[in-house]
RNA sequence: GCGCCUCUAGCUCAACGGCAGAGCAACGGACUCUUAAUCCGCAGGUUCUGGGUUCGAAUCCCAGGGGGCGCACCA
């Protein structure tokens, strides 16, 4: 080798980690990242697959006609999920203004305007606590279509994850954290009462009376108050007894309405709503339902939100009355669909931990660093 | 918020009540052989912090801090 000119690009100031053992510390990982992506492949490797990932679904979404668009991150109303929102000030117009929990309510508006298929992939906040499957801010694609019901959004999520699949890891059977996992279309489909009497045993559902699902919850270690109605029980029945024993893919269907306060009732059954998740290795990745159009449904379901924030509930809604103007204009049947991108992102690129598909996780902010 | 575990050189780790060490990286030199590993040399420490026990603490105890996992909350 024979050196003509040399010039100095960039100077190391620090030493570089270990070349062969490299970084097992995730807390230095997490904080400098722009040391874990020199040294660790699977990283560099994990957020080029969220890379391609999100660039696949816009162009999934856009082949069927779907329109991405942007909608506000500060509103001035917290809605579209039951979740503590962070609060900030806009000092100009001296109100206060809420992180988004969800675009929902937003994108809802643009299908009443006219835009039959939107979607919209961005960041929304919640303030609620830290998990390997939780990060205080995190990536959500939500997307509406026009005169569809939740068939139909259960079907394209199953193509849509199918597709991801076959692209990033070559085919829908995979492994997820040693665990054999199939995710060739279709999904099983079944009712939360279903499953959750295939898992205890005993026939529950929105019918059975309130004292035999309180004993239920006993039995099964599940806490109660009694101003929970059969919906919520039940729901609580179901995830404290049945989510995570779920493994393949299913989607888990006809949720009560009582928990459920922008789902359209179920066409068949009172007081069921017709929403569905998607559990795949245990784990919810997606939410989504035929949406509630009546106005005056969704006033009234809006109150007893309302209600429930009132007597403490820091999660539940309030009522959004230029959401009701939109909806009295006419919202066409509609069908709407959230996914956790990250979640979704941890499932391809098998990792167990979310803060591994976020460049920047949440951490508490490092001390003693000046 | 509660419980368990964890924190030693830039990094990966040892020492587990008796003088704080190694490898890699860095730095100086030799070598001109790329896909972790050449050789010689040199340097590197508030053992997370503060108390306590002890003749003696990285090691045992208490409190605090950071992180991980579980529970709770949630997606």
């Amino acid at each position: 080798m024979r050196v003509d000119a040399w010039t100095l690009l960039a100077e190391a100031r620090r030493a570089f980690p270990d070349k062969w053992h490299g970084l097992t510390d995730t807390d230095t990982r997490y904080r400098q990242r722009y040391v874990d992506l020199w040294v660790t492949e699977e990283a560099r490797a994990t957020f080029r697959l969220r890379s391609r990932l999100i660039s696949l679904t816009r162009r999934f979404l856009e082949a069927r006609d779907y329109v991405e668009v942007e909608t506000p991150i500060l509103h001035p109303i917290p809605g579209g999920a039951t979740a503590q929102p962070f609060v900030t000030h806009h000092n100009t117009l001296d109100v206060d203004l809420y992180l988004r929990v969800a675009p929902e309510l937003y994108l809802k508006r643009l299908v009443a305007g006219g835009m039959e298929r939107v979607y919209e992939i961005g960041r929304v906040f919640r303030n609620e606590g830290l998990s390997p499957r939780h990060n205080t801010e995190f990536t959500m694609l939500e997307l509406y279509e026009a005169y569809g019901d939740y068939h139909v959004h259960m079907a394209l999520l199953e193509e849509l994850v199918a597709h991801l699949a076959t692209e990033l890891v070559g085919g829908t059977k995979l492994t997820y954290q040693e665990r054999e996992l199939d995710l060739t279309p279709p999904w099983r489909r079944a009712t939360m009462s279903d499953l959750v009497e295939e898992r205890i045993g005993v026939r529950v559902d929105i019918t059975t009376p309130i004292d035999d699902l309180r004993s239920l919850c006993d039995e099964h270690g599940v806490p109660w108050k009694p101003d929970q109605g059969p919906g919520k029980l039940l729901l609580e029945l179901y995830e404290k007894t049945t989510e995570a024993s779920l493994w393949d893919p299913v989607f888990v269907i006809d949720y009560p309405a009582e928990v459920s306060p922008l789902s359209r009732p179920h066409r068949e059954v009172q007081g069921l709503v017709e929403r569905f998740e998607a559990i795949v290795g245990g784990r919810e990745l997606c939410n989504g339902f035929s949406e509630l159009t009546d106005p005056d449904d969704q006033r009234s379901r809006f109150e007893d939100q309302a209600r429930l924030k009132a007597s403490g509930d820091a999660e539940a809604m309030s009522v959004d009355h230029d959401y009701l103007r939109a909806l009295e204009y006419g919202l066409p049947p509609t069908v709407g669909l959230g996914v956790g991108i990250d979640r979704l992102v941890m499932l391809l690129a098998d990792q167990p931990n979310i803060r591994e598909v976020i460049l920047f996780p949440t951490l508490r902010p490092e001390v003693g660093l000046e």
